[in-house]
DNA sequence: AATCCATTTCGCAAATTTCCGAAATATATT
DNA sequence: AATATATTTCGGAAATTTGCGAAATGGATT
């Protein structure tokens, strides 16, 4: 008696969700962070000054990427060092090409 | 005196701004649908009807994918015809893909 | 002019997101 | 044990998104 039909691919859910996790800015400029201080040690507290938000927000951000699997955060009390997830970073990338891949 | 500064690229707007247009499963959907039928008509009442939505609320999510660039609505009434605005979707693959290049 | 039809717009409710400052956390240092 | 530090969690406000059904739209048909 299950009635749960399916409306969406795992591929359209998949694009969705990773889309989600880059529908902010603040978002964006997390993984654009990262990705250019790749050797370098991330702290939220760097990304704090470079944006026009409270710390809180930046953490709760932070927790969306961390969410969708794109980020990952080393914890180095009081510090925690945040840095790219390649593998998931990876996936999305894949997932988000092979939609844009339609042929229209 | 006018204190705007600038906090994101206009990159990064612009693929957060692509992202949320991605980021809810009806809208995948929908760009899905018109990218495999890009030789028929398709209207908004074909897709509703593979769709769990009130056609009220497609029509919004349309309307949002419309707001975004990546489709447009040639009016033929009673019906609308839609189809993937090609330039735009260029733009937003070249844009996520870019992103998605940066050098992890 | 009255009716039909696909679609949108409107009014509104519910859920989610975004944001902040205060308080909590967890460790290192004094 | 008290203090200092970077960060998160909490509580709550404001804004936005998602959704629906009813009403409106605009052209075609009777």
């Amino acid at each position: 008696m299950s009635e749960k039909e399916k409306y969406y691919t795992d591929s359209q859910e998949k694009v969705a969700r990773f889309a989600k996790a880059l529908s902010h800015p603040v978002r964006v400029f997390i993984l654009d962070y990262l990705a250019n201080n790749i050797d370098k040690c991330c702290y939220s507290g760097d990304m704090a000054e470079e944006l026009p938000i409270a710390r809180s927000t930046l953490s709760e951000h932070l927790a969306e990427l961390k969410k969708a699997g794109l980020i990952q955060g080393e914890i180095n009390p009081p510090y925690i060092k945040y840095c790219i997830n390649r593998e998931n970073w990876e996936e999305a990338k894949k997932t988000m090409i092979q939609f844009f891949n339609l042929k229209i």
